[in-house]
RNA sequence: GGGGAGAUACUCAAGCGGCCAACGAGGGCAGACUGUAAAUCUGCUGACUACGUCUUCGCAGGUUCGAAUCCUGCUCUCCCCA
């Protein structure tokens, strides 16, 4: 994996790039739908690489491994294979899974014992295991190991496991080593920077990850309930030290305004489940706002879902039909409302590197951030 | 014609003397959702001049301090027999 700089905004720390991969190039800044479980939920592959066209997707590995397993995957040739999917591929590791399964699994400096909420069964991840089940998942960007913890954290909490998450970050250093890539193409390794909501954590966090000399890196433990305000105060204090030419992928954000913000900070590469899980319960993202496209209000209005006609259902469809759907609670509306919020939210950061390249990239921001801040 | 069962809020359906404006489910209305245990979850849903008041449980009477719940009559629905 190689990462270039094309250009940075000279009035934000905002940046354009492009991430090369043996799957294809990445353009940054980029949005990542997420598609845990082998699937970008409700979206078939030609609607994804024709309509939506992202350059990369998310897998997950606590999910993958459970169902269908690691054995399956390689016996396919691969995730990409697997899910016919031919450009890059970014799996999370399981930090989250430690973060949002805590009823289900007990953190030790070992490993992380996870109880499946699928059968029950008892499962144990380590940096070391993690780094095999990722290799042979075979995304082309891997993820360390590293425990996501929640908001709010208390200090020593937050200090005592952001140094665990460096130990195990070292341990999957180390490991990686003896774990060739499997597929024939190279796989990347992005460590996770962590350190709750505390300045000087984050600082000394994102140092640690900026020495392993890693060739992207990630800033996780954010958006997991925090306000816009503290996320972007520990984004901008890691984005200080994180080195400019490598990417970076602030892990799990956000919402459209998340994303601009972010990325005057100097973040390039996100991911969220907002768009898909979002889109399945009725909310819609445009330029204007959110819609919750369940509301009365939505009833005879029979202009098209979104005149921007980002993707084809935005016009393919009106509101009034797609609230029909809704209220049924048929497939085919979650579907198309997905297809949109997707199209959206990859229209946003496309937009938002022209306005990099173009040089008004704040302006436009600041404009952008005004008339999303609203529910229509 | 004879016998039996039943009528409860938008729908289905509990309740069978006071704790009932009335369980529950559906429907409706609204909200939440940020590295997906999520096609999930939460709240409200008789009417108001709303921390209180008023009108409801087929209709009309009655018993009782008090009835959706007991009694009488009526209307309607369903089932069985002729």
């Amino acid at each position: 994996m190689q990462f270039t700089l094309n250009h940075k905004d000279p009035e934000t720390k905002a940046r354009a790039g492009v991430i090369h991969t043996d799957h294809g190039s990445i353009e940054t800044p980029i949005f990542m739908p997420v598609g845990t479980a082998a699937t970008v939920k409700g979206v078939h592959q030609r609607e994804l690489k024709e309509e939506i066209n992202p350059d990369i997707i998310l897998g997950n590995t606590y999910h993958l491994y459970l169902r269908p397993g690691t054995e399956i995957i390689r016996k396919a040739g691969g995730l990409h294979r697997f899910m016919n999917w031919d450009r890059p591929i970014l799996t999370d590791s399981g930090g989250y899974q430690v973060y949002s399964l805590s009823a289900n699994r007990k953190i030790k400096e070992e490993g992380v014992k996870f109880k499946s909420h699928i059968d029950g069964s008892y499962h144990v991840f380590t940096p070391e295991n993690v780094m095999e089940i990722q290799k042979t998942i075979g995304a082309d960007i891997i993820m360390a190991f590293d425990e996501c913890t929640p908001y709010p954290c208390d200090y020593h909490y937050a200090k005592r496991s952001m140094h665990m998450t460096h130990r195990w970050l070292d341990r999957c250093i180390t490991h990686l080593e003896k774990c060739p890539d499997l597929y024939g193409y190279s796989q990347a390794f992005f460590p996770i920077v962590q350190g709750s909501t505390y300045k000087d954590l984050r600082l000394q966090s994102a140092e640690y990850i900026a020495n392993s000399g890693a060739v992207g890196n990630a800033i996780g433990g954010l958006s997991v309930g925090e306000p816009a305000e503290e996320m972007y105060a520990m984004t901008e204090v890691v984005c200080s030290v994180l080195p400019e030419d490598k990417p970076r992928y602030l892990m799990g954000v956000g919402t459209p305004i998340n994303l601009l913000e972010n990325i005057a900070l100097g973040i390039d590469m996100f991911d969220c489940v907002m768009p898909t899980r979002n889109a399945r319960n009725g909310m819609l993202f445009t330029a204007h706002g959110t819609i919750n496209i369940k509301n009365k209000k939505w009833e005879d209005d029979f202009s098209p879902i979104d005149p921007m006609a980002l993707t084809f259902v935005d016009t393919e469809y009106t509101k009034a039909y797609l609230r029909h759907l809704f209220v049924c609670n048929e497939y085919l509306g979650k579907q198309i409302a997905t297809i949109h919020n997707l199209g959206f939210y990859l229209w946003l950061v496309r937009e938002a590197r022209k306005h990099i390249l173009a040089g008004d990239f704040r302006s436009w921001k600041n404009q952008m951030v005004q008339q999303m801040d609203k529910r229509l």
